[in-house]
DNA sequence: ATCCGAGATATTGGATCCACTTAAAACATT
DNA sequence: AATGTTTTAAGTGGATCCAATATCTCGGAT
């Protein structure tokens, strides 16, 4: 009936969205990692609800890339290949991009304050070392900007493809090695937005995007071609293909 | 239990992903129109099924921005506003010349075969005055156009765009004023293609789309306060804003 | 020893039931 | 007649039950 510790749960909103949070939250932090098989039942006992408003909110994830589902089988926390990564990074890349121009045309004073706020935040955390702080400010630095577009859609096919690779973030801690010059470009970033340079936004944000990716990529496939190592291993085969 | 005329219904997919599609194609098709009200017992009803697989399609065609749902109210299928559908087409220009300059890279000498062979297609049509026909054969080429990209992710993304609109393309039905042009500039692209310049492809489609999408917005509009006219009529209120 | 098939088990898919929310309608009150 | 209140109807949200299907295990035949 209740989840533990949230208070009134049937004011205002449905069982179904708070599960639904709670599991996409459980996906992005890595509670449920990437792989992992996903028992309806027993998210529903742990949540001390019925199956229900577990299905359905499996059907919202699996319809946002976020588990897959093979009929009568199971449900899996979706794992992305060094293919499917690179992808979403380009798709990515290029919504980014567009979205600085646009937001080149229209941020507010206001804004662009937060966003510098922001790359403080981000420089004071790295002087202390804390590099897990500075991506966590990057990221809502890079959040910031893109809703500052004003397009909706554009908001919303970034947030998802953000969500799918969110639980891989921790392979893209540069620890040190890049914050520092991340930091420098999104300073540079701000300087052409109040400039209004939407072309030279966008030039940016490619730059610097692609360069942020590229060290994930790197270390996603070492993992790729480990994990098969294992495999050939175990199972006494020397290369099986991708499953 | 059985869905009338789709045979043996058991055998590999699940209830939950016939329903599924066939609200979808209701909605694309315009059987449920935009702004109408979905109850999930009548389709339950119609469909000869229970509510069960009906509540988990209307999650997924939420989550798709195919409908909208108020707890405890009703799901409706989702207008669009004039600017909602700018910003869903300007994302799909900046997509789909993303998709095209991938395409140049990759595209193979058949799929290009099969481009050329939908555009002798449209040409025909148009040349007996179908226009429905037409548009049908250009939205196949901007489908496998895109599918040239290889990159599954923009594909998804791409026909999740497309879905959101088509209900409203009789809008842009042009009936005769701009086909012609549009399968010339069809003709450029693949030329473009097969001299796999990257650049120009992108240039083509960006051209190519924003003709296409002008006229559309301008009748969204003209719907849009035509519409607002007759509400203010009925209510006697002059300028009620957006709901 | 290996392979195959018949139960046993786990888990999903679908139907039905009940409770709660919202709106609409009927009614009463001033 | 207008307005506020109670009743009624419609529909969603959630729980529970049952059926279908996949996997696993174990025993038997070759």
């Amino acid at each position: 009936m209740s989840i533990e510790g949230l208070g009134k749960v049937n004011s205002y909103r449905t069982l179904q969205s708070l599960v639904y949070e709670n599991m996409r939250d459980a996906i992005l932090s890595g509670r449920l990692a990437p792989g992992q098989r996903v028992v309806a039942a027993k998210i529903a006992e742990e949540m001390g609800v019925s199956r229900m408003p577990v299905r359905e909110s499996l059907r919202r994830l699996e319809t946002e890339g976020l588990i897959t589902t093979v009929p009568h089988k199971e449900a899996v926390v979706r794992r992305l290949s060094a293919k499917e990564m690179e992808d979403i990074y380009s798709v990515r890349l290029v919504l980014e991009g567009y979205g600085g121009r646009l937001a080149a045309r229209r941020i507010t004073a206001k804004e662009i304050a937060k966003l510098e706020e922001l790359t403080n935040q981000a420089e004071e955390l790295l002087a202390q070392g804390d590099y897990w702080g500075v991506q966590e400010a990057n990221e809502r630095f890079h959040k910031l900007f893109f809703e500052a577009s004003g397009s909706e859609v554009l908001c919303e096919l970034l947030r998802n493809l953000w969500s799918r690779c969110y639980a891989y973030r921790h392979l893209s801690a540069a620890m040190g090695k890049r914050e520092r010059i991340a930091i420098e470009e999104h300073r540079e970033i701000i300087r052409a937005l109040v400039d209004k340079d939407g072309d030279r936004v966008e030039r940016l944000v490619w730059e610097h995007t692609e360069k942020a990716v590229e060290p994930l990529l790197r270390r996603l496939k070492i993992e790729e071609q480990r994990e098969e190592g294992y495999r050939a291993q175990e199972e006494g085969v020397d290369h099986p293909g991708h499953p």
